[in-house]
DNA sequence: AGCACGCCGACT
DNA sequence: GTCGGCGTGCTC
C-alpha cells in the first residue's frame, strides 16, 4: 500500500491528479484539480477523455510526466464515500496478478455507472384517511396495501394491489391519497443476528465457536470448512455472519450461481428474519444501483452474490464466505479471467478479515493449503441428526449391460421400480442436456457440427432443434444428411437427459417424471417451482444436468443414479479426476439426507478406475491424497505456477502466425517453460480460432512479470488478441 | 473501451 | 461525385 497512505492531496490552483479509468488503458491520467475543488485519493470523479467524458477514480496526486498544456481539468466530484484504500489496493494486485490494465478491473468495481448519482426523488404516497365515494374493488385494494406499506411509490402499490400504477394516480390527483417527496422506499429489514436460535449438534457447535473466535480477532486467516453434503455446514458459517453482523460489519456470501439459490435464501431468512441484499447479472439496473449505493454507504450488512460481488465497495467487511468453493463458475473466463475464489481469499488478507471457504468436496488447491497449514480446517465429518451417509454401490456395465439402445442398466431400472414403488423420490443425473450428443449420417457417416465452434451439434427433440452448446448456435432439425442427401438417414448416437427422460418413461410408466437443466429452467422462479414440487413429493424420478447438483434438500429422495460415472473422465485432462471426485460426490450427497437411508448407483465401465473407487469407498482423503500426490510428481500446480496464452482471430492462419511469434520469442529464462502452441481445447469458438502456449514457472518465480516483458516485446495486428489466463482451470 | 481519422469499394 | 466498410492510433 503505498499511494494509498496519503489520503488526502492538497488544494490548490495547479494541483493535478491522477485518476485512473474504468477503460484498459495502461495506467492512470493526469488531470488538474479545478479552483474551489478539493479532492481525496479514492474519491469518484468525473473527467474528460478525448471527445467524451467517463468517470473514474482519483488514483493519487499527478504523476508529473505530462505536459501541463495536455492536461484537462476534473468535471466534477461525486458525493459518494471515496473507494477504500483496500479496494484500490485489491484492483491493482488483481490487475498485476492477472496481467491485466488495473482499469480494466476498476471497470467491474464501477460496473453501474448510474450509481454514481443520487436516485432520483420518486413521488411516494400515504393514505389521508379520506375515501372515495366510489371505492371500486381496484381502488379498496390500494387502500389495503397501503395499510401495511405507507408511504410507497405508485408501481409498488400497483404491484402489491394488483392493479395498474394509474389507479393509484388516479386517487391521488383527486385528493385521496398524499403525495410525498422520497428517495425510493427504504430498503428490506436488516438481518437480525438474533432472530431465531439454531439447534445445532455438539460438532456444529464446535465448528461455528472455532468461526466466531476468528471473527472477534478481526484479523486475515482462512479456514476451509469441509464437511461432507447434509452435515449442516450452512448453519455453521452462519453463526459466524451473527457474529459478523452484532459486531456492526458487513457480511459477504458467494455462491457459484445465484439462480439456484431460492433454498438458500429461505434458510437465511429463517435465521435471521430478512432477505440479504443479492448480487447478480440477472438484476435490474435500478436494483443494482439502489445495491451498490447501500453497499458503498455501508447501509447493507449482508450480500450474498456471484463472483462480481467480490468488486462492490464495501467500506467496513468483516467477513467473506465462499461456498461450494470448489465449483468450477468461480473462475471468470470472458474478459479478466480471474478466480473469484481466490480474490476473495486476496481481498479478505488485505482488509484483514477472516476468509472462510465452503465445500463437501474441497478443491485439491485447498486441501493442500490446508495440509500445509496455510489455512485451518474445520472438519464436519458426519450428517445432522438421524441422516446417514447414501450408500454408494458400482454398477459394472460391462457385466449388467442395458438392453440395445438404452442406457440404463437392469440394476439401476430394478432400483427405480422399486423406490417409486415404495412411493420415495429417484434422481438421475447425466451432465449432458438435449437427446443425443452426437448426431451421424448413416449411409455417409458425416457428423453434424457447428459452423463456429469446434463442437458437435446437439439435438434437442423438445424444442425440436439442433443446438451448439458453445456459441447458441441453432439449427433445425434435420431428418435428411445435408452431405449425401440420404432420406431419413440421420441417428441420434449416445444419450442426454431428454433421451434418458424418454427411457426412464418406459421403466416406470405411471410415474411422474421432471426434467431439470438449464433448457427446461429458464428462471430462477421456475427453479423455485421444481424444487417447492419435489418437496411436496409430486414428482417421483428427477432427472437433470450439473443444476440438480446443487444444495437441495429433499426429504423423499432415496435413490440417485449417475448414468454415465465415466463421463468426465475421458480426454486425459489432469483436472478430470479431481473434477468428477467433486461432482460425483455432490450428486451422492443428495440421497437420503433425511431419516431414510439413501442409495447411490454409478453406472460405469471401468469399476477399477481409481476416482470410482474412491467414490465407492468413501475414501475421498487417501484418493486427494494419492493425486496431490501425482501433481507433484507430474510438476503440475498446486506445486508450480502455470499461465495460459490464448492467442484468437477470425482467421485460423493469423492466429496461428502470432502464436508461432509468440513461441519464437518465448523468454531465455531457466525457470520457465513454454509449452506449445497447439490448437486450444475448444479450438474454434464463436467463429475464432483459437491457439494455446503453456508457460510454466516455479511457485515462487514472478511469473507475472516474465509474461509481461514477454507481451510488450511482441507486436501483432489487432485481428488478433492474446489473453493471459493464470492459473488455467483445465490445463491439458 | 470508444472514438476520430484515414484510405479503398459500390451506390444515390 | 459521396456513403461507409474497418484498420490504426490516441485518449491526461
Amino acid at each position: 500500500m503505498d499511494t494509498v497512505a496519503a489520503s488526502t492531496l492538497k488544494d490548490g490552483p495547479n494541483e493535478v491528479v491522477s485518476v485512473l479509468l474504468p477503460v484498459p488503458l495502461s495506467g492512470t491520467y493526469d488531470y488538474r484539480v479545478p479552483d474551489g475543488m478539493s479532492l481525496e485519493v479514492g474519491q469518484y470523479v468525473r473527467v474528460p477523455l478525448g471527445s467524451r467524458s467517463l468517470s473514474g477514480v482519483v488514483w493519487g496526486p499527478g504523476s508529473g510526466n505530462v505536459p501541463g498544456n495536455k492536461i484537462k481539468p476534473v468535471i466534477r466530484l461525486f458525493a459518494l464515500p471515496p473507494m477504500t484504500p483496500e479496494l484500490r489496493h485489491l484492483i491493482d494486485w488483481v490487475a498485476r496478478y492477472y496481467v491485466t490494465s488495473p482499469g480494466t478491473v476498476l471497470r467491474m468495481a464501477m460496473s453501474v455507472p448510474s450509481a454514481l448519482d443520487p436516485p432520483k426523488p420518486r413521488k411516494l404516497y400515504i393514505d389521508n384517511g379520506s375515501r372515495p365515494k366510489r371505492l371500486t374493488p381496484q381502488r379498496a385494494r390500494v387502500f389495503s396495501a397501503l395499510a401495511d406499506h405507507s408511504p410507497s411509490s405508485a408501481g409498488d402499490l400497483a404491484r402489491l394491489a394488483s392493479v395498474g400504477p394509474e389507479v393509484v394516480r388516479g386517487l391521488a390527483r383527486a385528493g385521496y391519497l398524499i403525495v410525498a417527496a422520497g428517495t425510493r422506499t427504504a430498503g428490506e429489514s436488516a438481518p437480525n443476528p438474533d432472530h431465531s436460535h439454531p439447534r445445532l449438534s455438539r460438532l456444529q457447535r464446535v465448528a461455528a465457536e472455532e468461526l466466531c473466535s476468528l471473527i472477534d480477532e478481526e484479523r486475515f486467516a482462512v479456514d476451509l470448512l469441509d464437511g461432507v453434503t447434509g452435515a449442516g455446514k450452512t448453519e455453521v458459517y452462519f453463526e459466524a455472519i451473527a457474529a459478523t453482523l452484532r459486531a456492526g460489519r458487513q457480511v459477504l456470501v458467494l455462491l457459484p450461481e445465484i439462480a439456484l439459490s431460492a433454498q438458500w435464501l429461505g434458510r437465511f431468512e429463517a435465521r435471521f428474519g430478512a432477505r440479504p441484499i443479492a448480487w447478480h447479472s440477472e438484476l435490474s439496473a435500478a436494483r443494482r444501483r439502489d445495491s451498490w449505493r447501500a453497499v458503498s454507504f455501508g447501509e447493507a450488512p449482508l450480500v450474498v452474490g456471484a463472483r462480481s460481488a467480490l468488486f462492490l465497495p464495501f467500506s467496513k467487511l468483516g467477513l467473506i464466505v465462499v461456498d461450494e468453493e470448489h465449483d468450477a463458475s468461480y473462475k471468470q473466463e470472458e474478459g479478466v479471467c480471474y478466480n473469484a475464489r481466490d480474490v476473495a481469499v486476496m481481498r479478505g488478507r488485505i482488509t484483514e478479515t477472516p476468509v472462510v471457504l465452503v465445500s463437501a468436496t474441497p478443491s485439491l488447491e485447498s486441501h493442500h493449503n490446508a495440509n500445509s497449514g496455510r489455512y485451518r480446517r474445520l472438519s464436519l465429518p458426519s450428517r445432522y441428526g438421524q441422516a446417514q451417509l447414501p450408500d454408494i454401490e458400482a454398477v459394472d456395465m460391462r457385466r449388467q449391460p442395458p438392453v440395445r439402445g438404452r442406457w440404463l442398466s437392469p440394476v439401476l431400472d430394478a432400483a427405480i421400480r422399486e423406490t417409486v414403488g415404495a412411493g420415495n423420490q429417484v434422481m438421475l443425473f447425466l451432465n449432458r442436456r438435449g437427446y443425443a450428443p452426437l448426431t451421424l449420417c448413416r449411409s455417409c457417416g458425416f457428423r453434424l457440427h457447428c459452423p463456429n465452434c469446434t463442437a458437435w451439434l446437439v439435438e434437442h427433440r423438445l424444442s425440436k432443434k439442433m443446438c451448439c452448446h458453445h456459441c447458441g448456435y441453432v439449427a433445425q432439425l434435420l431428418y435428411n444428411c445435408p452431405k449425401c442427401g440420404s432420406e431419413a438417414s440421420l441417428v441420434a448416437c449416445g444419450p442426454g437427459v431428454e433421451r434418458i427422460a424418454e427411457e426412464v418413461g418406459k421403466v416406470v410408466p405411471r410415474a411422474r417424471l421432471r426434467t431439470m437443466t438449464s433448457d427446461t429452467i429458464g428462471s430462477v422462479s421456475n427453479a423455485e417451482l421444481l424444487v417447492s414440487d419435489m418437496l411436496a413429493n409430486r414428482i417421483d424420478v428427477l432427472i437433470g444436468t450439473q443444476m440438480i447438483t446443487k444444495g437441495h434438500h429433499f426429504p423423499d429422495l432415496t435413490l440417485v443414479g449417475v448414468v454415465d460415472a465415466d463421463l468426465g473422465l475421458a480426454g486425459g485432462d489432469l483436472r478430470a479426476s479431481e473434477r468428477s471426485v467433486q461432482l460425483l460426490s455432490q450428486v451422492a450427497g443428495r440421497a437420503g439426507r433425511a431419516e431414510r437411508p439413501g442409495r447411490v448407483l454409478l453406472q460405469s465401465y471401468m469399476i477399477e478406475h481409481p476416482v470410482i473407487r474412491a467414490l465407492v469407498g468413501g475414501d475421498r482423503d487417501r484418493f486427494f491424497a494419492a493425486e496431490l500426490r501425482a501433481r507433484e510428481a507430474a510438476q503440475m500446480p498446486p506445486f508450480t505456477r502455470l499461465a495460459a496464452l490464448i492467442v484468437s482471430s477470425h482467421t485460423k492462419q493469423l492466429a496461428a502466425d502470432v502464436a508461432a511469434d509468440l513461441a519464437r520469442t518465448a523468454p531465455k529464462d531457466g525457470n520457465v517453460k513454454v509449452f506449445g502452441p497447439a490448437p486450444a481445447p475448444v479450438a474454434q469458438l464463436r467463429g475464432r480460432f483459437r491457439f494455446r502456449l503453456l508457460v510454466k514457472s516455479p511457485r515462487r518465480h514472478n511469473l507475472q512479470a516474465v509474461l509481461l516483458s514477454w507481451l510488450a516485446s511482441v507486436s501483432w495486428p489487432r485481428a488478433a488478441t492474446v489473453r493471459v489466463d493464470m492459473d488455467p482451470y483445465s490445463f491439458m
